[in-house]
DNA sequence: TTAATAGTTGGAGTGTACTCTAAGTCAAGG
DNA sequence: CCTTGACTTAGAGTACACTCCAACTATTAA
């Protein structure tokens, strides 16, 4: 699968993907003998993991290391299963925060729901 | 109250608080005759409003939009209702984001402690 | 009175994550 | 054969959000 059909298919650009495989966020893509990258089943797999991770805010560095890991095999798995709690707990951390967010949000909302209504914001 | 007292406080650095003022985050802070920043209630309300919603990933150029918006006066409450319901939209796709990314975080978690149990990764 | 401390400003510098550019290669259609 | 278009690379440039710096002023304690 070209670089193109990739980008199309997981909405990233072209510089992205190659982004992503040049500072070791997913492994190396095979060329074929014109060196034109051709993925595979299992690069998209990588490929669709770090557009998950990298949409929820993980940094780019954390999830370089965690292929680092996996490049060095068996003898990593504690290290990638600690990396990954960490990762999940701050995503926790961060969801949490959205939501105060978000009910701060929908707070000032229906004031001004209100204030559209009647010309006047209330209380304060 | 010093910026150094708000800055303990909000646990954000001083900086930072000047930086929001200079971009048009918060309202210009009033200074004492020694031209030192002496935040009012009000001040602080703005501030922690502003921390909340950068700590849930708001972009600054929104925020200072929303305060200009505000200083325009009452003919803005559609448009700073317009704002914030944007605003909401997108948090509520980005904890959906984050929702499926935990998910997908506590396959792969599970999956790993198996394999530190057993010394070998399952399926795939 | 002087030294330390805490504040001020404008502007430069930094880290992160892309995003773009230039120069080149290759395969296919006219 | 030659052009067009899609790809390649290394490396430069950009956007965003701080963060730091230099030079300065004001207050307070010794």
């Amino acid at each position: 699968m070209t670089i193109k059909q990739v980008s199309e298919i997981y909405n990233i650009s072209q510089d992205t993907l190659r982004y992503y495989e040049k500072v070791g966020m997913i492994p190396t893509v095979n060329r074929n003998k014109s060196g034109i990258r051709d993925y595979t089943e299992q690069d998209l797999d990588w490929v669709q993991t770090a557009i998950c991770m990298r949409s929820a805010g993980l940094p780019v560095d954390v999830l370089v290391q965690y292929l680092k890991l996996y490049k060095q095999g068996d003898e990593t798995f504690k290290q990638r299963l600690d990396l990954l709690k960490n990762q999940y707990d701050k995503l926790l951390k961060q969801r949490e925060q959205i939501n105060q967010t978000l009910e701060k949000l929908n707070y000032k909302i229906s004031r001004y729901e209100i204030a559209v209504k009647t010309g006047k914001l209330s209380w304060d």
